[in-house]
DNA sequence: TAGTGGTCTAGACCACCCT
DNA sequence: GGGTGGTCTAGACCACTAC
């Protein structure tokens, strides 16, 4: 509710908005204040205000009507990505209302195949660092994650990796790099016998696979990364709001 | 180039700013112009150039970095879904590369089952509309697509269905609606005989299949749908900024 | 007609990067 | 230091909707 200068205004009057509709004070159909009445409440100019409802209703949250107001959607419940968490499958499984934990199964230094050489813009056989990763939703197996690094990028003095960090503290940690962006591919794959045990599936079901490239903002590749998502407990869904 | 003011200034700013990435203008990994220059160019605010640039950002488009300038990234070649066309299976098979086409499988009028009841907000038993229509993607089938719309929803007047028109299309000139936004669930199913013949896939191998809801601004549900799209052929490639 | 969101402007100050 | 993007303001005018 108090508004601080040291973080940017519209990032915290954006948490107080999420904060209102997930407690209810605005729910779901609801209508919210008019801009003028919320840029008089947070003391910030319309511009601000209109900047973080943008926001809020390019992720489907609320629904905008000119001449009219602002309405909280109340068909959202339960969506996941809102394009920022397929890449972050702790906040994918934590938004899905699980707890979200991280199960570090194998790390290895190999050297990179021809494929992973290609993606990650390095010398086919470079040595890399394979990490290999089991999320759980609750107590359910949901998400096998093998995600391959250069070794070139890793700093040796930071320590022995810790593969419980979510992805992007990893390679804070270890490569002292930020993930700007990242690509993916989602297909549909069949669980192979070795992969469904582990998840704890059927042989032969089908899964849901990830195939992904992280990079830098100086869009250098840092991370490749293939995963297998039991999508029968965990949903991806998600929101496109129109143009 | 010219600008007109009938139509958003940064709407067309959007569309050139595009057009000069797709023809080079502005190459692969190359630098764009500073909002200074741009906003001189188009004599338009800077405002206006930020929040044209804002959106190519979060689409991944580009790459801005502070006290530096903004560039062109490279890696986002065949990147199909921005997305916004995830339900727009014409403009995912053109972004993948492909020329769409529609065929009208099937076009029948039936009572609805409980569970599109319970989608579309209506009582089990109601009649629909249930469409069954084949994307390509040049000569291939790659989507096969099913949509159930509410007989109530539809203008008996407008005529006979054309089930080549893409679905907003159909929307529009059936139901006088325009569609707000989508809700979606992907998950990986399997092709069973009937659909692995119709797409001319192997069966029992992997589909994406979605399941989508359409609503329109007045968060009504329009239509439901679920579609097996074939992956080995269409990918579905997204970026997603960080933050 | 009054009020809402949609568009756009002109300008300020800051944080950051390069040289 | 000079230029770039990041943040924010105050105010204008328009298009639309509900009443």
């Amino acid at each position: 509710m108090t508004i601080t200068r040291s973080i940017p205004v519209a990032v915290q009057v954006n948490q107080i908005l999420r904060e209102r509709i997930r407690l209810g004070v605005y729910p779901p159909g609801g209508k919210l204040p008019s801009e003028s009445e919320l840029s008089q409440e947070f003391d910030v100019s319309r511009a601000t205000i209109r900047t973080v409802l943008a926001r809020m209703a390019a992720e489907g949250l609320i629904l905008r009507k000119q001449g009219d107001g602002t309405y909280v959607n109340e068909h959202i419940r339960d969506v996941n990505t809102h394009l920022g968490g397929l890449w972050e499958f702790s906040r994918l499984i934590e938004n899905s209302g699980y707890q979200p934990s991280i199960n570090s199964l194998s790390i290895t230094q190999r050297a990179s195949t021809e494929h992973e050489a290609h993606l990650l813009d390095i010398q086919p056989g470079n040595e890399v660092l394979s990490l290999r990763r089991l999320f759980f939703a609750d107590e359910d197996p949901v998400i096998l994650a093998t995600n391959v690094i250069p070794n070139a990028r890793i700093d040796p003095t930071a320590g022995e990796p810790d593969g419980r960090l979510r992805i992007h503290e990893f390679i804070q940690r270890y490569c002292h790099r930020k993930i700007a962006y990242a690509v993916s591919d989602v297909r549909a794959g069949v669980a192979d016998y070795e992969i469904a045990h582990i998840l704890n599936w059927q042989p032969d079901s089908p899964l849901l696979k990830i195939e992904i490239i992280f990079y830098d903002r100086d869009n250098s590749p840092l991370v490749c990364g293939q995963s297998y998502l039991n999508d029968a407990i965990l949903r991806l869904r998600l929101v496109q709001a129109w143009e």
